[in-house]
RNA sequence: GUCCCCAUCAUCUAGCGGCCAAGGAUGCCACCCUUUCACGGUGGUCACAGGGGUUCAAAUCCCCUUGGGGACGCCA
């Protein structure tokens, strides 16, 4: 059974790119009938707080990602993690070291000044000296001395380290507490988790994580190491490139749905596809063959992805996702006339929720540009006319009877069609450009129509 | 600095030794559709980082250079 899992760390929101990965893991356990987990990864108290792992899973759930079982807190588990800790002093597989902060400092900065790797240089693995009083050591765990690990990925092929290159890691920090290198590989293992999908950040770690799972005679899993995302202008995503936090994308009005097929795609697959519906995600995705290098994302892609969701989500959705965007619509065939002439033009759920406002609202001005160009002598009188065919007593609802009434006009008063439309549409939105006039119409109804045009008649 | 990873259009990518004078998508440009703006349709623009090998044949394999990125924490 394949099981994998995502283990943020709740210092903040949750990040597009920390999203991918979970979409990834979650995604190959699905297709598997595996199991996907949770991991919130807080050994650092200092740092971390439940808001911020309450954001991550208010993510997740906007998305419709679940997580199967329990989420495992890690600082609720530190009993068990000192138990481990205790078990490698006892077998003599780590050790207590004594080192202050500021005599490692030292030893780097001289390491580096000789241009070497900064490393624990290991002088309390074997020492019999008596320790300094006062000092609260750290454990330290005994890597290999010498020989090669590799790391067998599932992305990057086989990755070797030498183990010179691999210090005596901390395991516990001098107050007791584990840290990451350690509890990750503990709890990986611990939960069977056997797929390890994760930022290629990790990929250095990874021998560290190996160690441990050595020291502790843990199977080690299948690691797929999969590039970073950089931003549009191909450099390290940072907070400066905005829109980092998942929610954001809710918030400027994407749907789930785009932002998952956006993410999927980057630096992931399936010959020439673009569009991958969920279903098509869980039968198609496969971390084997992710791509090895990183993936600048761009937002005009995400746009269009976006745009042709809005197209295909059904109307009764978009308007009650609207109301988190202020519009409310009433009437059900209100509805589906404004959303159907909307959402063909919408990028986001805040360009619909502006185009729909743009025909509801009473424009308040009139834009002079369009004023200047499609105001002609004849204007008043057309719009007159108009108004006296739209006062004729018939009963219209429906675009296609309006339509069938502009058709008319037209033909009738011998006019041609921009001489109605344009200023028509400055009457009705403030502006030349819009909507489809016979949809606007019906969606607007005679008495709005009227009004609008009586009023724009007034300011001529 | 040391170690590790990566390298096809502006961007996401297809390609896994011959089918590639490199395909798709986004963007951009043009045209068509059209009562405007969009949508849609059609076409165009644009790439194998450089240099050496290997081979009858290389975008595909190997090496070097260059350029990116990551790790090197009592953060994760």
């Amino acid at each position: 059974m394949v099981v994998t899992r995502f283990a943020p760390s709740p210092t903040g929101y949750l990040h597009v790119g920390g999203l991918r990965t979970a979409l990834f893991s979650y995604l190959w356990a699905r297709r598997n009938n595996g199991k996907f987990l949770l991991r919130i990864e807080d050994t650092d108290l200092a740092r971390n707080s439940q808001e911020a792992a309450d954001a991550i899973l208010e993510a997740f759930e906007w998305v419709g990602m679940e997580n199967d079982g329990e989420i495992l807190y890690q600082s609720r588990r530190f009993d068990l993690y000192k138990k481990y800790v205790a078990k490698l002093l006892d077998e003599g597989k780590a050790y207590y070291c004594y080192m202050s902060k500021e005599e490692l400092d030292t030893l780097r900065e001289t390491q580096m000044a000789n241009k070497q790797k900064p490393m624990y240089d290991n002088r309390w693995r074997d020492s019999s000296e008596t320790p300094p009083a006062g000092v609260e050591p750290v454990v330290r765990l005994k890597t290999p001395l010498e020989g090669d690990v590799v790391v067998d990925d599932g992305v990057k092929g086989k990755v070797t380290f030498s183990w010179t290159e691999i210090d005596d890691f901390i395991i516990a920090r001098s107050d007791g507490t584990p840290t990451y290198n350690f509890v990750v590989a503990i709890d990986d293992a611990l939960c069977g988790i056997n797929h390890v999908i994760r930022g290629d950040d990790h990929l250095s770690n990874t021998p560290k994580q190996i160690a441990v799972y050595q020291a502790l005679g843990f199977e080690v899993p299948r690691f797929f190491h999969v590039p970073m995302i950089l931003n549009e202008e191909g450099k390290k995503l940072s907070k400066r490139d905005g829109a980092m936090d998942v929610m954001d994308y809710k918030r400027k009005g994407y749907l789930p749905q785009a932002l998952l097929n956006f993410l999927i795609r980057l630096g992931w697959s399936n010959k020439d596809q673009e569009i991958f519906t969920f279903d098509e995600m869980l039968a198609m995705f496969d971390p084997n063959n992710i791509n090895k290098s990183a993936s600048a994302y761009n937002l005009e892609k995400l746009d269009w992805l976006n745009s042709h969701y809005i197209k295909n989500t059904p109307n009764e959705t978009l308007a009650n996702l609207l109301e988190g965007h202020g519009v409310a619509i009433t009437g059900h065939d209100r509805r589906e006339i404004l959303l159907d002439m909307a959402k063909e033009r919408s990028k986001t759920l805040m360009e619909l929720a502006s185009a729909i406002k743009a025909i509801i609202d009473e424009p308040l001005e009139y834009n002079e540009k369009d004023m200047e160009k499609s105001v002609t002598p004849e204007t008043s009188a057309v719009l007159n006319d108009f108004i006296m065919v739209l006062s004729d007593g018939k009963e219209r609802h429906l675009p296609s009877e309006y339509q069938e009434m502009i058709d008319a006009f037209v033909h009738d008063k011998g006019v041609k069609m921009p001489m109605l439309g344009k200023p028509l549409r400055l009457a009705l939105f403030g502006v030349a450009t819009g909507p489809n006039l016979a949809d606007a119409l019906a969606a607007l109804g005679k008495e709005t129509v009227i009004a609008r045009i009586e009023k724009f008649l007034k300011q001529l």
